[in-house]
DNA sequence: GTGAAAGCGCTAACAA
DNA sequence: TTGTTAGCGCTTTCAC
């Protein structure tokens, strides 16, 4: 057969709509009808544009049609750290989404630092994304020296939570530390040391902190918050010198995941029986937990339905539908098990009673 | 001031390099010279056009350049599963990568499946990425029906080595089955039951288990290869049986994070004392680690080369640098902590030996 | 139901 | 050094 093309030898660039349209015979607005559904096309031209696709290897640019149509179907996604698990199970969750509704997913990782957040959310306005769903740097999030002045509609997931002109999307930290503090003292602990985050630049760290104190509090009981450095090796050493003390708690919660592992660490460097003299609360759940003996009790995070609802309301903002700013507060889960017990003195008392 | 737009209500529409042309008096050309640094702008029109730029708020339209350049400067990634520690550290050095040379990354999963990688990759297609750094959904990568006829350039990432068709980047399994085993009988075990992932379908899980076959041949020592469902649960009750025989080994290696997390589970639920009676060498290091007493020894893929290698060599496939096809192996390290000690008999031996 | 043609916002010849 | 203009590949009026 005969290359109708002008150049015969090979084709280097990639057919355009403008090559099927040639092949089959029709203008390239029937060709455009066909991809996208919007005008009808009488069944026989439908064939053969198909076939003309088919036959080409055609496959639409979608830069062009964005271009033209001004919508990318592209979301920005920044989060502090892309290798951290809990922004990984964030992403996969988007990534579903945004496969399942024809969108595709940009991805950028801030470090933390609202300059390069800034700078990557430009970059990101550059490639005309259609929404931002943004686990903020810190606190304030959009005030950074160079800061868009404008962005597309934005979702702001887990941090800087009640931002007065995005829609928010976190856990409820409060709950979470109230929560947490509760099921200790149900367990009859009255010395129950907190391992909180550092404020660093995002006072989510704060909330948690503040559910135990308030909890502990209407209990009537003496509060201990420990903060540190975040990182395993600090969380640890701080731990340490809490249970050399001779006003020992007896129970520990941890209020990250870092600090989980930290204190566990910790403990298991201490001669102590664990769980028996020591109770543990960690937070977030992660599948090594299975291995450990004791099995840790953790609070964690509902991360599927978080970038559910982040998603949802992007999606809605995108749409252009209107509704005043959302604020969705999502609460944690607890997952008792090996690592917190009832305090040895309780214990021992309640045998006695027993006999 | 005038309003020099035809429309002086809301500015709708973001303002194009049209309007900061007119703003500053200035052609179109000039605007984008002063954007690419393409070609020399008098200082002047340069000041005038980065004053129309900053009063307008006026950000490229990336899509548009990148249409007309023909190139996208925009990379995707497709991995089994976002939320995989091991994919989502290599995502993030990528994300550096592109950060530091002007690309974006489009993400995207193919939850293992090469029906679901072929529709995923078309749909990165048609956006027109410059690049594909693939860790394939199977063995065989390309031949999904449905798989585009062709790709931009793209790089193979952990599995499916040695591709006919692309460059290829991936750990030296053979070498980390072959090193996990010498490391164990140089500690003196005679008795190590290795601990593999099904193929499924990659054969890059034989290839740990082919390095532990090699080796303790090569020591005249009896092997044994256990192979389970690749599920924490799975590797959990088939290591639990294996320690249940009479003739229980005495070391066990782990060629999966998994199989690690499994087989410590297991360990733990039994009545061992463990390191004393129960070697285990695990793979890829996780920060959980640190809180598992044992410490857990492993050996662990440089994630950091294998990201910062197929990155160099998409790089220089996408500036059309020609070169034959790429096949890069990368060693594993090992991490002997706490959790490899020689077995009880031959320290038995050496303690009598000492006396 | 279909085609011609304008144009999305930018870059790259080609002139001047 | 600068401006004019013709596209990049698509969608979308507006005619027919």
């Amino acid at each position: 057969m005969a290359d109708k093309s002008a150049h015969s030898k090979i084709a280097k660039r990639s057919p355009t709509i403008r090559d099927v349209a040639g092949r089959a015979g029709v203008s390239t607005a029937t060709v455009s009808n066909v991809l996208t559904g919007v005008r009808p096309v009488a069944k026989e031209s439908r064939r053969l544009v198909l076939e003309a696709i088919e036959e080409l290897g055609f496959k639409a640019n979608h830069m062009a049609s964005s271009l033209r149509k001004g919508n990318s179907l592209t979301v920005g996604i920044v989060v502090p750290n892309l290798a951290n698990e809990f922004y990984g199970a964030l992403v996969r969750r988007y990534e579903e989404s945004a496969a399942r509704t024809g969108y595709e997913l940009l991805v950028a990782a801030s470090g933390g630092q609202p300059q390069i957040e800034a700078l990557r959310i430009e970059s990101l306005i550059n490639r005309r994304v259609d929404g931002l769903l943004v686990v903020a740097a810190a606190d304030a999030f959009g005030t950074a020296p160079g800061f868009p002045a404008k962005l597309p509609p934005t979702v702001l997931v887990d941090r800087d939570f009640g931002h007065p002109q995005y829609d928010t999307v976190a856990s409820d930290n409060l709950g979470a530390g109230r929560l947490g503090c509760e099921s200790l003292l149900q367990l009859g602990h009255r010395n129950i040391t907190l391992l909180g985050a550092p404020e660093l630049n995002s006072a989510h760290a704060l909330e948690r902190i503040d559910g135990y104190r308030q909890r502990i509090r209407e209990a009537g009981v003496a509060e201990r918050v420990l903060v540190g450095e975040h990182t395993i090796e600090g969380y640890r050493s701080i731990v340490e010198q809490e249970l050399r003390r001779h006003d020992r708690p007896t129970a520990i919660f941890a209020t990250t995941h870092f600090g989980t592992i930290g204190a566990a660490k910790a403990i298991s460097a201490m001669d102590l029986k664990f769980p028996e003299e020591i109770s543990l609360l960690g937070f977030e759940h992660a599948e090594w937990m299975t291995a450990m003996r004791p099995y840790i009790s953790v609070i964690s995070q509902r991360v599927d339905e978080l970038a559910l609802e982040s998603w949802r309301l992007l999606h809605l903002r995108i749409a252009g539908v209107k509704f005043r700013l959302e604020r969705i507060r999502l609460p944690c889960t607890i997952s008792l098990r090996e690592s917190t017990r009832e305090p040895l003195t309780v214990k021992s008392l309640a045998r006695k009673r027993a006999t």
